[in-house]
DNA sequence: TTGACATGCAAGTATGCACTTGCCTAGTGT
DNA sequence: ACACTAGGCAAGTGCATACTTGCATGTCAA
């Protein structure tokens, strides 16, 4: 069971709010299970994405919190792998509200228990 | 006239990556054509967000201008009306990819330049 | 008109975040 | 052993942005 953290809603949105991060995944569904060179090296020469190892290094930090990248460690290597469950309950959020009670009714399914209360943030 | 700037997609994203933004959403899912005084209140009562009226002013502006929220002014009143048209292309961008291309993702892959230097699972 | 209401605008603050810099640990091959 | 490689960790910098403060604009009712 991966734990997702807390507020893992939060999480997904905040991670793709950022361009550099969008363009790894973008990558990394063309080919899943790339090392942090390999990755580097194609969204440099393929997405002419100019960030260093370090900076790449974070964002697949940010993206593995928020549950859209997996690794898997192999020796000296660390291999990333896309996981694009988190991606298939975010939309869906404001978009299908077709059959949704409209006040007052209590949570059929749990969706409106927004994790999302982070209003402090 | 508020032009989907040339890349309107990191406009939607960074514009979901609010929490108090995403709960104005919500909010308007519920009921769209709020004014900003009846969001400010509802917002507060239901959602328990306790953001002054200009903070949820400038979130609306920016949720605007990510063409998520269009706006209709009558009299001294502005109602502003949700539209997902946006959503509806951000999640699937990682999830199908056989779709339509995108804008400005450079989800052209030209070739799968095979570095399979290890295994590739 | 006057005054209350709904909203807009602009400057200032302050926290967050992307990125860098520098050094460190661990696995691999000779 | 050694050098090389892949990656990790942490402090610091600079910019972006969420929020506030204060005043201005425009609309409606009396």
């Amino acid at each position: 069971m991966h734990l997702p953290s807390v507020d893992g809603v939060a999480d997904v949105f905040k991670a793709l709010a950022d361009p550099t991060r969008r363009t790894i995944l973008d990558e990394l569904t063309e080919r899943t299970g790339q090392t942090l060179f390999e990755l580097c090296g194609r969204l440099s020469t393929k997405h002419g994405l100019a960030s260093s190892r370090q900076a790449i290094s974070q964002h697949l930090d940010v993206l593995e919190a928020a549950g859209l990248v997996e690794t898997r460690r192999e020796g000296r290597y660390k291999f990333h792998y896309l996981d694009t469950t988190p991606l298939e309950q975010i939309a869906v959020r404001w978009l299908d509200r077709t059959a949704a009670p409209q006040s007052g009714a209590s949570t059929t399914n749990g969706d409106t228990t927004n994790v999302d209360t982070t209003t402090g943030e």
